[in-house]
DNA sequence: TCGTTAAATTTAACGTCGTTAAGGTACCCC
DNA sequence: GGGGTACCTTAACGACGTTAAATTTAACGA
């Protein structure tokens, strides 16, 4: 049987699951697909390409599924779905967010979808470099956001015990930062970060609204 | 002459600009001070640790020049002017940004600086929760909006060749994304980035008004 | 000034990594 | 059935992070 070039990705996409992308070996994917090391460069170029078709693949999984909006929708509502999507499969994969942070994208699927955020937007009233801007403002939040999600929390479930906030608490000097340690628990205790992403997403929607009200 | 901790670490942080996080390596730490490389480990756990070291001295000359808002500056001014500074100073080391992202932070100067912002939000009228995740938001654009930037012009006056438009644009079917191709130019142009970057900050610092203003 | 102790660094080495070169095998088409 | 391409293996290289143990350097009380 032999192996595709996809076939290798998604081993890959598999792996990092479990060993993270600092433990993601070329040997590791190979055992995985009982093959020796040296086998992948056949359908990969080195590492670092397959590190970029990780994410695109990643990301593809995510953006093929995007539809129109639905009747009634509004632009909004439709970006903020887009928004909760894109951090649902950065967290679907251990690393998510950093595999796919600065990576360069190929996917055709990509492509397709972004496409159908300009024109979305574009429909709504923004000019061509306003939607673009603007989707690219949203992208990048939620690729910060969830970098620093998945830094807090590897795996779900997982908690870095670095970030606890009982653990932070006693770093900070209750004279010098009283706020601080008053955010701690909201800033960082796990059960916030969901209304945490919200907030932070209304916020750039609420600044992407403002844009088009202002014209 | 001994070495020191911090001195370690701001050698790593002047050899990361000329090879990149990738070339970075303890040995040639070691040859930059003129040491064996195990000599490191008596002043650092392991490279993890000294990587979280640099991020955070990274930051911390970003943070500690910092000021209260002068009089008659408004909140939102001083914010955007600590978004700007943050970038520039992630944009002052090649993989500033990349370095920055989900590391741990542990420099006091960091905590002081983050109280001086909760204390302005607040006393501009956001409640703690709000002045948290409004930092937080701002923090997460600038950092997902730097590591995009540095994939493309990794250091200043160097492009990525991939992220050329006139390459990019080859890619793109003219028949299935005629927006992509239409947008591309004001997208990766280089000497438009500038102005990518005020265009985002001003929609997140927009979001964060319309939450001040709607209570 | 010397001997003791702790701090700082060296030498040597281990196992693992990404990657390359060269050779082999399966399969397709004439 | 012979040549060629696609795919994979064996073997190996140099570099990496890291450890253990020995060694040097600085600090300091007797």
């Amino acid at each position: 049987m032999r192996l595709r070039r996809e076939t290798v990705v998604r081993a890959a996409l598999k792996l990092v699951n479990e060993v993270g992308l600092e433990g993601l070996t070329l040997r590791l994917i190979a055992d995985e697909l009982g093959v020796r090391p040296p086998a992948l460069y056949w359908h990969v170029r080195n590492k670092q390409e397959l590190l970029d078709e990780m994410a695109s693949l990643l990301l593809a999984d995510a953006f093929t599924c995007i539809q129109p909006p639905r009747p009634g929708q509004t632009w909004r509502d439709w970006l903020g779905e887009f928004a909760r999507d894109l951090r649902r499969v950065l967290l679907s994969h251990r690393d998510g967010a950093r595999m796919c942070a600065g990576t360069y994208l190929r996917e055709r699927s990509l492509f397709d979808a972004t496409e159908l955020m300009l024109r979305v937007l574009i429909d709504a009233g923004f000019p061509l470099d306003e939607a673009t801007r603007g989707v690219a403002t949203l992208y990048d939040f939620v690729l910060g956001f969830t970098i620093e999600e998945q830094a807090v929390t590897p795996a779900p479930g997982e908690h870095n015990e670095r970030y606890a906030p009982e653990y932070l608490r006693a770093q900070f000097d209750p004279e010098r930062h009283p706020l601080l340690i008053a955010a701690v628990e909201d800033a960082f205790g796990v059960e916030h970060t969901e209304a945490r992403f919200e907030h932070g997403l209304r916020i750039v929607l609420n600044g992407l609204c403002r844009e088009l009200e202002g014209r």
